[in-house]
DNA sequence: TGTACATCAGTGAACGCGCGTTCACTGATGTAC
DNA sequence: TGTACATCAGTGAACGCGCGTTCACTGATGTAC
């Protein structure tokens, strides 16, 4: 019953009006923008009020790094599980997103330590979407084999390479795109995805 | 003359130190722990002091990119030309210096304007080296031959679009490497680097 | 329906810290005569 | 060889700013009787 009293609500909105707020100076000022007091002042209300709803700034990060892992997920789920279709959702999250992807993908925050297991879960998830799209691949080496198995024993290891090798390829790109490297090389990002993706595909 | 005066190669070396102590502060703090007051304080001396050697902290940022483009070129430049080689050099060094790493190819730093144009100049001569390695791979469509003829005109449409592949690919796995993606999923990066080389490879 | 109470969102002041940068200045030292 | 001077490395104080976080507190409001 608590859990959905007025005041509850209440709290629900306003902790999402917070994450909404982070992200919109994330978007905007880098990673290290996300400040808490500035995002109060975006809200007309004092710098302690936002500790009502969240226990710490790293807290309040951790929370928007699972909504992303979630969304990326949600994303690549809501198209059919082929390779082309996959690397294009995402890709286009990461485009549009390049903040949220920086989130998930590249340097943690100095003083942020990426400890809670729900960020460990996350990732898996988005991984097993990407596993359902690929065929196997070239056979992995014995060692690679054994660790791919621990790592996940329900799959076989040569699938798992190859959707391990797609992801890679697929970071290393939109990695590059998002940080402009190919815009200041006069390329064309779509056209050299295209070049990549048909790689991946076969 | 002046040039090589007693002063001049105090200055000289002056720089040098506070260099290096940027790069221990990024080594250790991750990308926005670069503070001119820290540095200060590690060799000695005043905050105000470190202005006699750089006119603000972008210019001797700037410094650190230009000297890590320097250092990643000359490192893949004196390993064979093939791109096993050229590829495990330029892991290594990514491996080993992973701050410097991020300062090329991670996010810019909220502030810093990447305006210089030696900057272009610096990236450009790196991937130079990567092309020298690769042969022609599959044509480009039309609209990206163009493209990539009118970033590099001296070099072959096919081959440029190769090297540039290549050095995705690389860019997608040293960065999962060095952010802990792949020690996190029990995979050891040696082997994922080895299964993935020898697909550039052919 | 009315009242008393517990809950809790939000405040303002404060703590201690760090940042890049400017300024007027001191004092050592290389250099030119 | 000795001396005067210009150069310039470095200082300490200050500016204005922002940060995360704590604390004791006020006041509104939902809730239980």
């Amino acid at each position: 019953m608590a859990s959905s009293g007025i005041r509850d609500r209440f709290r629900a909105q306003m902790r999402q009006e917070v994450k909404e707020s982070a992200l919109r100076q994330l978007a905007e000022g880098g990673p290290q923008a996300l400040s808490l007091n500035a995002i109060a002042k975006e809200l007309g209300v004092s710098g302690p009020a936002l500790y009502r709803y969240f226990a710490s700034r790293d807290a309040l990060l951790t929370e928007l790094i699972l909504d992303a892992y979630a969304d990326l997920t949600a994303v690549i789920t809501a198209v059919p599980r082929r390779p082309a279709e996959l690397a294009a959702a995402y890709r286009s999250w990461a485009v549009a997103e390049p903040h949220r992807y920086r989130l998930l993908f590249a340097a943690p925050l100095p003083g942020y330590d990426a400890q809670d297991p729900r960020l460990v879960t996350a990732a898996q998830q988005a991984m097993n979407v990407l596993l359902e799209a690929v065929g196997p691949g070239p056979a992995p080496d014995p060692a690679l084999a054994r660790q791919l198995a621990a790592h996940n024993a329900a799959t076989d290891p040569a699938a798992l390479l190859r959707a391990i090798t797609a992801w890679s390829r697929l970071h290393g790109l939109v990695s590059l795109e998002i940080e402009g490297n190919f815009r200041s090389m006069g390329l064309d990002p779509d056209l050299l995805f295209a070049a990549e993706v048909r790689s991946i595909d076969q």
